[in-house]
DNA sequence: TCAAAAGTGTTAGATGTACACCCATGC
DNA sequence: GCATGGGTGTACATCTAACACTTTTGA
């Protein structure tokens, strides 16, 4: 945005990926992919993503991604953060493209095998499936390193993680599955307790206890 | 980097916007600007600039920018850092365009008035200097808070601001010209004492003291 | 009543904050 | 020696981690 000559039109792409995720305490986090119906990487799976149009904002490239490619609606889009930018010449084989992408934390989907109308696979990000195409492994461990550093430091992020109840089991399963400890049952109870963002509710335990005493729930204050 | 369709081509712009940065205890925090060429807003200050070239990293465009813009060379660049990517409808009113915003890290400079081989013009971040066109004034803001959340847990971004060899009262200086309060001298000592990252070196206090006891100086390990 | 799972209390260690006092320098 | 300013020691609060023990549930 500072040459006059406007005309200096060969730039790279402006593609915008994103990194779905979700988390259940049943399932622990997730990401999705979407098999790729153009080249390159026909068939593969890979990040859904787009090409930016003119006019569109980059979240609004993020939520017509996930759309498009996974059937996700924008409804269903608890919270969208910018993760970062990504270049280098090796991360596209086709044209020079920069991918900007984008962390896109999801309600919790029922299990459920790919559809056309719904093509998502979700997956979990340390599982050994086949490596991504293009650059999208490095951009899903930069995409759960931001939720890693920002959990419970960003309210809006750990609500659409945690969503609007959840019990002191979910938080403590959220915290295992970013740093794969597990922590001391005592202490996250006594955390939530203590943090002022958040009020305990009478909620009745939803799913049925494998036995054990059924956990807090907890709700977001204000 | 997802449909086939690569005629789609009627893509924003992408330039590349760095925030220059040097500290100094004598100057605190400086951005560096420079006067405009170009339209739009020619003739104002404003970050340095440049629109991407077809096949060039986006670091290599920030290093470009600083060059051709503010006249610094890409060896002064102590540290580049990738601050995010800014859109919307109101940050150009020529073209549509996307900005990815770099903080650079300088070695600090002799106070002296731009020239034409090196037009840039630091400032004080939080002066009450005209404010800048686009939404370079968010930009800064956006990288002042990278450097205040990374400080001392970015060993490199730290380095970066102190150099190689710096003294007690510059960490506390740092301290205060990110956060506005003066941190307690015995603990800042301490601090650095118990840093592992940091060796006591014998160098001599650099400048002259206005009177009082000299500082200790450090150095980085490994 | 037993096993499972969560909650409460308590404590040791680490970390952070504050402040009184001591030391090295310029004038 | 006196003002200036950094360094050392110490006390106190806070946070963290760990663990023993209690409570609530399902089977």
């Amino acid at each position: 945005m500072t040459d006059a000559t406007s005309a200096a039109r060969d730039q790279p792409l402006i593609a915008i990926d994103v990194v779905p995720v979700t988390f259940a305490t049943s399932d622990g986090l997730r990401v999705a992919t979407a098999r790729r119906q153009f080249a390159p990487f026909a068939g593969q799976e890979a990040l859904p993503g787009v090409l930016l149009d003119g006019a569109e904002l980059l979240a609004d490239g993020a939520r017509r991604a996930l759309r498009t490619k996974t059937g996700i609606d924008a409804a269903a889009v608890r919270h969208l953060a910018q993760v970062g930018a990504f270049d280098g010449p090796s991360r596209d084989p086709r044209d020079t493209a920069i991918s900007i992408a984008f962390l896109a934390v999801l309600a919790p989907v029922v299990a459920a095998p790919p559809t056309a109308a719904a093509p998502a696979v979700w997956r979990r990000p340390d599982g050994d499936d086949p490596r991504l195409p293009f650059d999208h492994d490095a951009i899903i461990r930069a995409a759960l390193d931001h939720v890693r550093t920002r959990i419970w430091r960003d309210l809006p992020l750990t609500r659409a993680l945690l969503g609007d109840v959840f019990t002191t089991t979910d938080a403590a399963a959220l915290h295992t599955a970013l740093t794969g400890v597990q922590p001391d049952p005592g202490n996250t109870n006594r955390a939530l307790r203590t943090n002022p963002a958040l009020v305990r509710t009478e909620a009745p335990t939803t799913a049925a206890g494998r036995g054990g005493r059924p956990p807090a729930t907890w709700t977001w204050a204000g």
